[in-house]
DNA sequence: CCGGTGTGGAACATCGATGTTCCACTATCG
DNA sequence: CGATAGTGGAACATCGATGTTCCACACCGG
């Protein structure tokens, strides 16, 4: 067991752990005043054992915050930004984040309370504003959008088309579209 | 007294009360789990006051959101929706709604939570869609884009700019001016 | 079978927010 | 000047969430 404690990624507790993060994840984007109690029922386990995962309420959103900006970082890579013109590239940016879901509502929600270093903790931040500037020079973004404007203008697009097939008034395949769309045609010089 | 107990707008009281919305408005904005004590002080005001007013939070809530979604109607109608395309109203509309600066923010937030009824609770939602609609006939406004997505990414567009005028990113003129630019490029057909 | 591991639940202490009561202070108006 | 309205603050009770401790149960590998 000592040689994989720290590697036991498939074994019960870390089967527990990403249990109790998922159902987090679903219940913090419903209801950001949510308790440890709701959580810990959500996740189909007793409020014990997520107090031995997390002993505090703050260990808990901080691992949240940090397995959020992971898949964010992972998204990101799968886009492969340095690929194609730069409008090319925010459009892969925009799908990937999308399928991120839930997890992309959560870091957009809870980075706000938090501070305005929002972008700062975002290790990506800068890929994508370099995307931006490449698009700028290829012509295949609008140069008179700088780059933070546009990447405001993506997450937001982002959280109203996952809010319109999260409440059912689309399918998320037409969600996904008409944000790709509006995003296209924002840039667009 | 009794005459203008009912009409005391400019009274003691009615400016005890507005000050205490306009404090929980910006508190309230800057973090939706604020206590009574924080609104108090804000407001200037003690604690005790702020529960003569309104005895219960969820009192206070609802005052706001009632007081919020009046100044949303308002802005609508400044936004004379019937003069002018489709698209020139939409313009006027997103210039209101910014105006109106922390209180959208704070419908925009508070509405989440309480359920999916967003818009449903907004008495002039379906002068919003009207007018995409007339947008649509006349040619002003893509008519690949649906109402109530375009109504959405206006409230998205808004979120964003606001947060860039907040945070001191762009200063308020810019942050309305790439607003209104980048939603003329969205439902430009 | 038995010991360790992971878990659930009950019980308890604590803490912050909330809501209530009461009293003193101040300003304004008749 | 005196009455009244509006306010602030202290004190208190309450409630829900949180965090802690302890014990019993189930499962699984040696």
């Amino acid at each position: 067991m000592d040689v994989r404690t720290a590697a036991a990624d498939t074994g019960t507790k870390a089967r527990t752990r990403r249990a109790i993060l998922d159902a987090a994840v679903t219940v913090l984007t419903a209801d950001p005043a949510a308790s440890l109690a709701d959580i810990a029922a959500a996740a189909g386990v007793g409020r014990t054992t997520v107090h031995r995962y997390f002993p505090e309420r703050a260990d808990l959103t901080t691992a949240l915050q940090q397995m959020g900006w992971e898949h964010v970082v992972q998204a990101t890579r799968r886009a492969r930004l340095t690929e194609g013109t730069g409008a090319e590239g925010l459009d892969r940016l925009c799908q990937e984040y999308f399928e991120l879901g839930n997890v992309l509502m959560l870091v957009f929600n809870y980075s706000a309370p938090d501070g305005d270093v929002t972008w700062e903790c975002d290790p990506d931040n800068q890929s994508v504003l370099d995307l931006i500037t490449r698009g700028h020079h290829d012509g295949s973004i609008d140069p008179t959008l700088t780059g933070p404007w546009i990447r405001d203008i993506l997450w937001a697009l982002l959280y109203a088309a996952w809010q319109q097939s999260r409440t059912g008034v689309a399918s998320r395949h037409q969600a996904l579209d008409s944000c790709l769309r509006a995003l296209h045609k924002v840039v667009a010089p």
